[in-house]
Parts: structure tokens; C-alpha cells; sequence
RNA sequence: GGGCGUUUAGCUCAGCUGGUUCAGAGCAUCUGCCUUACAAGCAGAGGGUCGGCGGUUCGAAUCCGUCAACGCCCACCA
């Protein structure tokens, strides 16, 4: 059969993605062997594939198939994520382009279009991971809304209540204006902004009792005392320093630090808010910085959790002023119905209008964004909402990832995990949205009448019957089914992920099932640290909550794909490229190449396309090893040549303790690493000196042994590349000999002896035949010596242990480096260029060639850096306390090095001698 | 403000508990080769005071201190 020249990926990718598929080669079954578990991390539903999708799949696919060809039960279980924020949001933009609110549609009307678009978008990424080689149980794909794991969450949802870890409460939340849902601490990214610092003008409201402060004395007797004491044409003011002047309308208080002599005079008094001209106390509390500003705060207890805090210290009137967009509410009194953005500029401009603004200063502050609304500032907000108590998450959460039972790759994440779990707070579970899974609460309302003071009733429960059974027990047997109402909410997305790892194999549902309890706890989690608190915590507080059991054993944290500046990969920058494109470009295997080229764990990869190239070249230079050898002809009455043996045995030999080392690096998730090791052990070692030195010459035939003991190699080699590059390597796979319809290289384990101090040995050799044959090569190079002119070689001095002196290395050695002949001499001849490898001088004889002034410049160099070297051994072993402390081996290490040294200085002395 | 991490060749990184000529790898660069597997290739070569300073030690890229730059995470300074 003819091979072309290049390899083409695509039609044997395609071709052979397809004769997995056919032959359930991805599908898992627990049975008895050990399982090798990875659930994905779920992507988006409606989300396209990136950059980001690749590196971290194209990881899970290489552990998988590493694990599959090691003979495990590997399982890789798809699905996605309702990723109910981002989601409802696309669905509403998309309802608003068709004219259509989403307050104009009942819940239902709204889910309708909300499944229709996932049923639309769906599974799109999942497709397209198939195309990078995926190899997951498709016929497991699963939904965080589906069936089983919807049942999951309400289940748990209600059980945590049971169990008196789920609670309402009434509490300063973080308020997304555009979402118009509550978010959890977690949720809220801060960013450095570029803001002003308004000082605002209070004045006192009482001026003509200012003398009689803190015990009847003057102005002037309190400015001496420290006060700083603003007035003007319309009287005694103080001034307060705020980013956020539209929220004066909800201010109900001043605060000054007790122990702030400037503030020393409003003590006891009043002030009158500027533009709203209400009368607010002045309360004292050391929570206020004296140094900030001019050590007045303004309290507005609706609309910042320290100020709710000063409220309910001073008992403070609450003033809700927003609207839950954003806008002004009817309780501000002013600007209503506008945006507190616009207000913001307006309500400057007011102020500085009617005199109320003392100055404006720059500012840089931090203010708080949704994660998946960056262009909307969050605003806290009093609301009751339902939270998780999580000081017994963190409690069960925090000893495994401690004592190891789980292993963070790289394990800094460690530190980052402890710190956050022991300053935990509680986890606020609903969101105002729809998309997503309704809480299974169901208030009493018994006169079917919301009244926010009165208290709340209500039950949760599974199923509206038993709902209606628990509030006839609570509240008595008056109450029928149509008092009860479902809370409109539904959960945070991350109350259903963190199920995954156990809602996959229905482990909450079925408790003890078969599955669960093969493929539990999953080998290891591949994702990113900034989800780390999001999902890799939580997955750890429910595994450890409903199975008693970590939910993985390592988890892989990979870094955030940038470009190859160093920029994070933006659609803005247009640097992130198209993941498909890539794909038809390079082939999948290239790209996977690319990807794991420059990734170290938990290092951001600074992706370049030139590393795909790469990966293509690879893939072509495996395809082109492969040529050769399928194209030699074989004579079945040839003998092997010992030269062959020999080769075979090191490249044995070279492939034993590549494996290890190989082996030893996934263990590590140093995969970037191991592929590079196998690269080298491919291009390098097979490639460059293993098929070369037994390649007959042109239209030789080849004897038997040698092509058969060159075969299982290829095969070898190919099973060690094939998690990394699945493809090209089950297509020679199935070229290497008549496979079964069905075979594949997925499942067929590679078993390979530890190497042994033999095999360290013949690498040795080898190390130095490789040695001798570039030594030659560099002499060809700097003579303008052609490759295949033939040269005579002298060895001078040889001892009987040096490489030459083996009959099939030294045969070996003429192939390789074209010689005529190797001369074994006392002494080297004239007109030769030498080199040294150990203390064995080579001469190759040039006859008239040579260049006898550069050859002593060559020498010159040498020797200089060579008694440069011995000054400094021999100073260190002139030195007493060397000798006497250090450990002997190195002691006599320096001693050989010395003796080396001296040895071949002589050597070279000699030669230039000669040559002079 | 607190914590963590990084700094080694032009680029990306490896160098574990100090001691093999330890200063490495891949890419990039330069030079020579269209040698019938592969020019998406082969052969050869150059390139670094291991961020700065100080210390411990017979010996430091490696341990300690300190400074600097960069990055990340956490934190209620309006």
C-alpha cells in the first residue's frame, strides 16, 4: 500500500471518531476492573466551544485514554450546565429583540422559550468537542436540569432544610440591577475604578446650641480644642465625604468616631441632609475611620452592609430608596424613576448648584460587579432570601483537602482553599429567575394578601401534597391548597453543580446504587482555580455531606488560556482564535499538541498558534517514520547483522525508561512534560538514531527479525503517544498489522518491564557511540566535509572498554557517521582534526584538508578552559574543610575530576606540540 | 491592608530535600545540506553573573534575611 508523503488529518479523523462511536469504544460499565473516573466540567448550555474548552478537555481526554490503555475501566462522563444567570439572560435579550418583555410572560410562557432556545443550542459544545477526540460516555450525557438531577437538588434542598442548615432570613444582600436577582458574595467581582469623592455639606440643624457642646464653651474655645469647624454665610456645616451622593436620600444618619477630635463639636446635634433638607441625627461609633475624609460618614442603613450594621447598632430608621432596576424609588422623594447612574451626575450638578458641595476629589475605589453582568455595578440591598449555613459545610469540607485524602495539582490552591473556607460566610441560594430550579417552598397565605411586616409562613416540601400536609401541621387543618404558594424563586446554578459528581450516577436519588458506588469517588476534577470556591469547594462539602466521601481524589487546576502577549484571549481583541478552525488547520492531534506543549499545571498558557504547527509537524514526522518502515522489503534468509541486535536491544532498552520516566510524569500531571519527553524519545532517539542505524542501504531488503523487533516498537511508541494524539496513532495502529474490526489502540494495554541495570548500561554505550559519531559530524560540519565522503577515524590510546573496540557499535558508528575505516593508533597521525570524548582522544584524518592554524586555535581554547577548570578543582581540594567535611564520594569525585583533567591536558599539550 | 505565587538563554519553561563539567529542554536564531521516510526535514553551532543586595556553608540557581518588579486571591475604609 501506498502512503501519501503528508499526512492529512482530516478524513482519518473523521473516519476513526466515528469507529469509536460505532464500537461503544467510549461506554463504561462498572465491572472488575479498577474504574477511572472524570465527570466534565460542565460547560454552558447554550455555550460555544473556546480556547478555555480545549485545554481543559483535551487534559481530561489525555488522562482518560491513558488511563483506558492502562487497562482501567475509564469513564467520562459529558454534560452541561443550565448556568441559569447567563442563560436567562441571553433568552430575555433575545425575547427583547423580538419585542417581547419577560415581565409581560407568565413563568411558563417564559420557559417555554428558555427550553426552546436550549433545545436549539443544546449540546452544540459537546458536539464540537467530539471533533478534538473527545472520548466521553456519550450515551451518559447529562443536564443539570434534567430529570434525575433536578429530583437530585430538590431533594437535597429539602433535606438541608430538614436538617436545619437551610434557612430564610432577612439580610444585606448583593443586588444585580440588570438581572434583577439577588447573587451570592462569591458572585461579586470588585474593580478598581476610577470614581470622585464628593464632600457633601450638612448643616447643623440646630446652630444656636452649638456653644453649649460638651459643657458650655465657645467656637473658639473648641476650634483650640481640635474641632475643625466649617460655617458660612448660612451657618455651621459639616462636611462628609461620599462616592455615592444619590444615596443621601436614604441617609438617616451622620456618624462621627467618638474619639475624633475634629468632630468633636456635632457631638449630640443634628444635621440636615442637603437637597432633602430631612433632619438625621449625629451618632458616634468607632467603627469610623478618623482618617477618612473628614470623619463623617453618612449612614444609609438600606444601602450598604456596614451602615445596615450601624442601623441596627443605633436603631436607625431604614430607607429603601431603589427600585430593584435601579432605579429611584417613590421612597427617595427626588429623582424618581431615574437611574441611580444618571442620578449620580444629576444630583452632583444639584448640589453644587445650591452650595451644598464643599469639593470634588478624584478617587480611586473599588466597586463590586456581577461576574456575569461586568457593565452593572452590584448594589446592596435588604431582602430575605434563603441561605446555606455553611460553618458545617466548612467544617466537613476543609480536613480532606488538608490531610491529602484530596491532592491539589499545583497544591498552592491549598492554602487559597483554607483561607476562604475558614472565613466562610453563609451561601445565599436563591435567585429572582426562572431559569433554573424552583425552590420547593410554599408559603401560607391565609388571607391571600402580601404583607411584607407580617411574619412568613411557610413549608418546604417535595411535592405540593406533602407541602400541604406540613402546613396543616404547622399551622393548622384550616389550611387548604389554594393558600399555598411555590416561591417564585429558583436556585443558584451552584446549588445543582455541586451535586454533579454524585447526581451523575444518581447517588442521591438511589442512594448506594451500583453506580455510585464504582464510580465514586470520581480520579480527579481538570479545572480552573476560579471556580475553585464556585464548584470545587461545594463539590467537596456535598460529597462529604451525602456520601460521607470526597468526590475526587486529585484535582488538576489548569491556568486561563492567553494569547501568546500575554493577554487574556477577549472576542474585543479578536486574539482568541476559532477552536474549529484550528482544528481543520492543523488536525485535531496537532492541536492537542499545541495546547499541551506550553501548559504546565495551574500555569496560565500563553497560547500560540505556531505551537499547533508543531503539532502537525509531529504528526508528519510519524507518519514518515512510518513509511519507511512499511515500505522495506524483508529477505527471510538474511540473518539479523549483530549491529541490528544491538540496536534493538538499546532502543529496548531507551523505550523501558522513557516509559517510566513518562509514567512517573502523569502521576505528577506534569503532562506537558511527558509530552515532550515523548516527542524527544520519537523524533530523537527512534527516528533520528534508531531507524537510521538499522535503515538498509537503498532497495536493500531488510532481515526479518529486525523489521519485526521495529514494528513492535512503532506499536509501542504509538500506544505511549495516543493519549496525547489519538488519532494518527490508532490509524498506524491498524496499519502495523491485520487488526480484528472492533480492535482499537484505545484498549490495548502497553506492558513494559522496568528497565534494569543492564539496560542502564547499553544506554551508556550508546550515549557514547552518539557521542563519537557527533563528534565526527561537527569535524564534517567545520571542514565543508560532505556527509557521505568517506572518513578514517583514529582512536587514540584506546582502552578495551572503549566503544569502538564492540565489533557491531563500531559497525555501527561507520554507518552513521560514514566511515571508511576505524584505526586504532598510539599516537595520531599528522593532518587530522580531534576531538575528546572522556579522556579517549578521536583524530579523523583529513590529509590535506586541514588547517593546522585553526586546528590550533581549536586546541588553544581547549586547553585554557581545561586548566581553568582544574585551577578550581584543585583549589577545592587544597582546601582542608572540603576535604575534611564533605562526604567522600564527593571528595573523590573531585579527585577523578582532577585526575581527568590532568589527563587530558597532557592529551592536548601533546597535540599541540605536534602540531607546532 | 492581609495572604500566596513568580523572577533561570530572544520566547515558554525544567532544575526535588545544597555537591556528577550543573547551568538544562523545546521553540526561535545562525551555518551547512533538496543524503530516495519526512525541507512540516537532516546535521552542526552560538546564546544566561540563575531579579538586586546581604547572610549561612568547605561548597548556593537551590537554604535564610531583605529589597525590587510582576501576577493572583482575600478584606466593609465610606
Amino acid at each position: 500500500m501506498e502512503l501519501a508523503s503528508k499526512y492529512s488529518p482530516q478524513e482519518i479523523e473523521k473516519r476513526w471518531y466515528q469507529y469509536w462511536i460505532d464500537n461503544k469504544l467510549f461506554a463504561s460499565k462498572p465491572d472488575g476492573r479498577e474504574p477511572y473516573t472524570i465527570v466534565i466540567p460542565p460547560p454552558n448550555v447554550t455555550g460555544v466551544l473556546h480556547m478555555g474548552h480545549m485545554l481543559n478537555n483535551t487534559i481530561q481526554d489525555i488522562l482518560v485514554r491513558k488511563a483506558r490503555l492502562d487497562g482501567k475501566n475509564a469513564c467520562w462522563v459529558p454534560g452541561t450546565d443550565h448556568a441559569s444567570i447567563a442563560t436567562e439572560a441571553k433568552v430575555v435579550n433575545r425575547l427583547a429583540e423580538q419585542g417581547i418583555k419577560k415581565r409581560d410572560l407568565t413563568r411558563e410562557e417564559f420557559l417555554k422559550h428558555a427550553w426552546a432556545w436550549t433545545d436549539e443550542h443544546g449540546g452544540i459544545i459537546l458536539k464540537q468537542l467530539r471533533r478534538l477526540g473527545a472520548s466521553c460516555d456519550w450515551d451518559r450525557t447529562a443536564f443539570t436540569m434534567d430529570e434525575k438531577r433536578s429530583e437530585s437538588v430538590m431533594k437535597v434542598f429539602v433535606d438541608l432544610y430538614d436538617k436545619g442548615l437551610i434557612y430564610r432570613g432577612l439580610r444585606m444582600v448583593n443586588w444585580d440591577p440588570k438581572a434583577q436577582t439577588v447573587l451570592s458574595t462569591e458572585e461579586v467581582i470588585y474593580r478598581d475604578e476610577k470614581s470622585k469623592l464628593f464632600y457633601l455639606k450638612y448643616y447643623v440643624a440646630d446652630p444656636e446650641n452649638l456653644q453649649s457642646v460638651g459643657g458650655k464653651v465657645s467656637i473658639e474655645t473648641l476650634t483650640q480644642e481640635g474641632n475643625v469647624i466649617h460655617k458660612d454665610s448660612k451657618g455651621y456645616y459639616a462636611v462628609v465625604a461620599t462616592t455615592r451622593p444619590e444615596t443621601i436620600m436614604g441617609d438617616t444618619a451622620m456618624c462621627i468616631n467618638p474619639k475624633d477630635p475634629k468632630n468633636q463639636w456635632l457631638r449630640g446635634h443634628k444635621v440636615i441632609v442637603p437637597l432633602v433638607n430631612r433632619v438625621i441625627p449625629v451618632i458616634e461609633d468607632r467603627y469610623v475611620d478618623i482618617e477618612f475624609g473628614t470623619g463623617c460618614l453618612k449612614v444609609t442603613p438600606a444601602h450598604d452592609a456596614n451602615d445596615y450594621a450601624l442601623g441596627k447598632t443605633h436603631n436607625l430608621e431604614t430607607i429603601d430608596i431603589f427600585n430593584p432596576d435601579g432605579t429611584l424609588s417613590e421612597a427617595a422623594g427626588l429623582y424618581v424613576g431615574q437611574d441611580r447612574m444618571d442620578v449620580r451626575k444629576q444630583i452632583a450638578i444639584d448640589l453644587q448648584a445650591a452650595g451644598l458641595m464643599e469639593k470634588i476629589e478624584d478617587y480611586d475605589n473599588k466597586v463590586g460587579y456581577s461576574e456575569r453582568n461586568s457593565d452593572t455595578a452590584v448594589e446592596p440591598r435588604l431582602c430575605k432570601q434563603w441561605f446555606l449555613n455553611m460553618k458545617h459545610f466548612a467544617d466537613i469540607a476543609l480536613p480532606p483537602v488538608l490531610e491529602g485524602k484530596i491532592k491539589f495539582y499545583p497544591t498552592k490552591y491549598v492554602t487559597t482553599y483554607r483561607n476562604w473556607l475558614e472565613n466562610i460566610q453563609d451561601w445565599c441560594i436563591s435567585r429572582q429567575l426562572w431559569w433554573g430550579h424552583r425552590i420547593p417552598a410554599y408559603f401560607v397565605n391565609e388571607n391571600q394578601n402580601e404583607n411584607e411586616n407580617e411574619e412568613e409562613k411557610y413549608v418546604v416540601a417535595l411535592t405540593p401534597e406533602d407541602a400541604l400536609k406540613k402546613a396543616q401541621e404547622k399551622y393548622g387543618k384550616n389550611i387548604t391548597m389554594d393558600m399555598l404558594q411555590r416561591d417564585e424563586d429558583a436556585l443558584d446554578t451552584w446549588f445543582s453543580s455541586w451535586l454533579w459528581p454524585i447526581s451523575l450516577f444518581d447517588g442521591i436519588n438511589n442512594p448506594g446504587n451500583e453506580e455510585i458506588k464504582y464510580y465514586y469517588p470520581t480520579s480527579v476534577l481538570v479545572t480552573g482555580p476560579d471556580i475553585i470556591f464556585f464548584w470545587v469547594a461545594r463539590m467537596i462539602m456535598a460529597g462529604e455531606e451525602y456520601l460521607k466521601d470526597v468526590p475526587f481524589r486529585s484535582v488538576y487546576f489548569t491556568g486561563i488560556v492567553r494569547d501568546k502577549l500575554g493577554r487574556k484571549m477577549s472576542k474585543s481583541l479578536g486574539n482568541s482564535p476559532d477552536p474549529l478552525g484550528l482544528i481543520d488547520q492543523y488536525g485535531a492531534d496537532g492541536v492537542r499538541m499545541g495546547m499541551l506543549l506550553s501548559a504546565p499545571a495551574g500555569n496560565d498558557i500563553l497560547f500560540d498558534e505556531q505551537l499547533c504547527q508543531q503539532g502537525a509537524a509531529f504528526c508528519n514526522k510519524i507518519w514518515n517514520a512510518f513509511r519507511l518502515v512499511q515500505g522495506w522489503q524483508v529477505d527471510n534468509s538474511l540473518q539479523q547483522p549483530l549491529s541490528n541486535a544491538n540496536a534493538s536491544a538499546w532502543m529496548e532498552a531507551k523505550i523501558k525508561t522513557a516509559y517510566e520516566e513518562i509514567n512517573d510524569l502523569y502521576s505528577k500531571y506534569r503532562l506537558n512534560e511527558a509530552l515532550m519527553s515523548v516527542f524527544k524519545l520519537f523524533t530523537d532517539e527512534f527516528s533520528g538514531w534508531y531507524l537510521e542505524m538499522i535503515k538498509p542501504a537503498y532497495q536493500a531488503p531488510i532481515d526479518q527479525k529486525t523489521l519485526k523487533e521495529t514494528l513492535c516498537f512503532f506499536e509501542q511508541l504509538m500506544k505511549i503517544i495516543h493519549p496525547f494524539m489519538p488519532f494518527i496513532t490508532e490509524e498506524l495502529f491498524q496499519h502495523i498489522a491485520e487488526r480484528k474490526d472492533g480492535e482499537s489502540i484505545m484498549v490495548s494495554p502497553l506492558e513494559l518491564a522496568a528497565p534494569t541495570a543492564k539496560d542502564a548500561d547499553i544506554i551508556a554505550k550508546y550515549e557514547e557511540l552518539k557521542q563519537v559519531v557527533s563528534g565526527v559530524r561537527a569535524v564534517r560540519q567545520s571542514k565543508n566535509i560532505s556527509p557521505r565522503e568517506p572518513l578514517t577515524l583514529e582512536v587514540v590510546a584506546a582502552g578495551a572498554d572503549n566503544v569502538t573496540k564492540d565489533e557491531a557499535l563500531s559497525q555501527t558508528i561507520n554507518k552513521m557517521a560514514s566511515l571508511s575505516d576505524i584505526k586504532y593508533v598510539d599516537e595520531k597521525s599528522d593532518g587530522t582534526s580531534a576531538f575528546m570524548i572522556g579522556t579517549t582522544e578521536y583524530a579523523v584524518q583529513l590529509g590535506n584538508l586541514i588547517d593546522t592554524e585553526a586546528e590550533i586555535q581549536k586546541l588553544e581554547a581547549e586547553l585554557k578552559h581545561l586548566q581553568g577548570f582544574l585551577v578550581s578543582v584543585q583549589k577545592k581540594l587544597s582546601n582542608e574543610r572540603f576535604v575534611a567535611n564533605a562526604p567522600a564520594q564527593v571528595v573523590e569525585l573531585e579527585r577523578k575530576k582532577q585526575a581527568d583533567a590532568e589527563s587530558k591536558i597532557a592529551t592536548i599539550t601533546e597535540s599541540l606540540a605536534k602540531l607546532k
